[in-house]
RNA sequence: GGCAGAUUGCCCGAGCGGCCAAUGGGAGCGGACUGUAAAUCCGUCGGCUUUUGCCUUCGAAGGUUCGAAUCCUUCAUCUGCCA
């Protein structure tokens, strides 16, 4: 496989390089062959989300330029948990981080090839951590880490405050040791990651150097906030998730098409494969008319396909076009209605013994969390029976309410749609 | 081990015997304006009812009192100071 000599400008331009180590060495070594790169995933959930998309396409771009993955999947870091401000983790059972790398390392593979000259390599921490003895580790590992260093880290001294224990503080020594051993074992000299990991990344590089007196290579790619500065991939009740059984597809599609104007280009940049072209094309047509939306448009495309698939997205694309049209519902037709009800969610009720009102309807699909707070959505006018809004929370719908003879359509506010079907 | 202080709703933080479901801010939710955007403004923001009603909440368990988030006891956790 021939080498892209043109990827460390493409990634610089995309801005996914946020801190890297020496970068002309690390240009030089990407221009030299097929250079052996590592990206790791932590099992702190049963699935990845947005941040670790980053990552993912990054190895993706990093392969299709001729490199060769390595995918490693935390099961020993898991079982400790890297340092984070909000405070000490609380430690999850053997068996839950167990199943949670199973499920991450099913989630990650079908984003690599892992066939052909520079096939991506699966593994885990694990293999090579729960065999060392403590005596080893402080005398191999241990040895080589300052304590003074370790304390200047920003994220050790926010915790100082409000205590840190040894568990968490020890956590840069073992991911280092995994750059020590993929270094070792696989010739592998470059690593990728958040950059929430540089501190831990650069602790796995100074390792090599100060153990192997070898020079190897990282970078991070940058945090991705929302345009006031605050965290991303937060959505109605949780991160932006990949697996689709904690995120629906459609609501994964949703939030890529309402990012925020100021946003579209950057993460266009940094998450999609288009080229620079396409992308500065879709800058220029969104800075014209940002109402149409073309850039969220072309993002949400982009990343529900490379996430969920074509065929998915197709489904979502037309269901969107459905439900946000704006016109009569009763003009869809029912087939179509369903299909774009699938998407967002159905509840099924029986219509023996006459139909729920609106207020439990709201409850029961999920709308609204409890009855009051139904009561207060329909008082607040945001409750909406196909698209028109419900002025009586007691409203039962009638035989004359069924679309296509089936369906209700219940929106909450603006933009949140539920099907109900009724046999 | 001793002394002192802390623990409040999703988060941060007031309250320090009744007027407390509990001030304020943030997040969330709804409305208006728009473009299924941002900003702004308004409303809302424990549960059940739908109302000047009831129930469950202020680290946990007991107690004092007509009445406690507010006082007392014990326990747990955290922080600081002294050993």
């Amino acid at each position: 496989m021939s080498i892209d000599p043109t990827l460390l400008d493409d990634l610089e331009w995309r801005g996914l390089v946020a801190h890297s180590t020496d970068r002309d060495a690390l240009r030089a070594a990407l221009a030299e062959g097929s250079v052996r790169y590592y990206v790791g995933f932590d099992p702190t959930a049963p699935s990845l989300h947005m941040g670790n998309l980053l990552q993912i396409v990054t190895a993706m771009r990093l392969q299709r330029a001729g490199h060769t993955p390595f995918v490693l999947v935390g099961g020993s870091t898991g079982m400790i948990g890297d340092p984070r401000d909000s405070g000490e983790r609380t430690l999850n059972t053997l068996e839950t981080v167990a199943e949670w790398v199973e499920r991450i390392r099913r989630q990650v593979e079908p984003f690599l090839s892992f066939e052909g000259q520079n096939a991506a390599t699966m593994v885990n921490n694990l293999d090579w951590t729960a065999g060392v003895s403590a005596i080893d580790f402080l005398r191999d590992i241990g040895k080589h880490f300052p304590v003074n260093r370790m304390l200047a880290r920003d994220v050790v001294r926010n915790r100082l405050e409000d205590g840190i224990s040894y568990t968490e503080f020890s956590y840069i020594l073992l991911q280092s040791m995994d750059y020590l051993h993929l270094h070792r074992e696989h010739g592998v000299s470059l690593q990728l990651g958040g950059s929430d990991q540089w501190g831990n990344i650069t602790g796995g590089v100074e390792l090599v150097r100060r153990a192997d007196g070898e020079r190897v290579h990282a970078f991070v790619t940058p945090l991705v906030t929302r345009a006031d500065g605050t965290k991303y991939g937060k959505t109605e009740g949780g991160a932006l998730w990949l697996d689709p059984e904690m995120l629906s597809p459609y609501a994964f599609y949703q939030f890529w098409l309402n990012v925020e104007d100021e946003k579209v280009g950057e993460l266009l940049r940094l998450f999609t494969f288009l080229d620079r072209a396409r992308i500065e094309e879709l800058e220029a047509a969104h800075a014209e008319k940002p109402f149409l939306r073309a850039g969220q448009k072309a993002l949400a495309e982009e990343m529900t396909t490379l996430v969920h698939g074509a065929d998915e997205t197709a489904r979502i694309q037309a269901a969107s076009a459905a439900l946000f049209g704006g016109g009569d519902m009763g003009e869809l037709s029912p087939d179509t209605l369903g299909a774009a009800l699938r998407e967002t969610g159905v509840l099924r009720v029986e219509s023996a013994g006459g139909l729920p009102s609106v207020v439990d309807l709201l409850v029961e699909t999920g709308l609204a969390k409890s009855r009051g707070d139904a009561r207060r959505t329909v008082g607040e006018g945001g409750a909406y029976l196909n698209n028109v809004r419900v002025e009586d929370p007691d409203r039962v719908p009638g035989a004359d309410d069924l679309l296509g003879g089936t369906w209700l359509v219940l929106r909450k506010g603006k933009k949140s749609f539920k099907g109900v079907e009724v046999v």
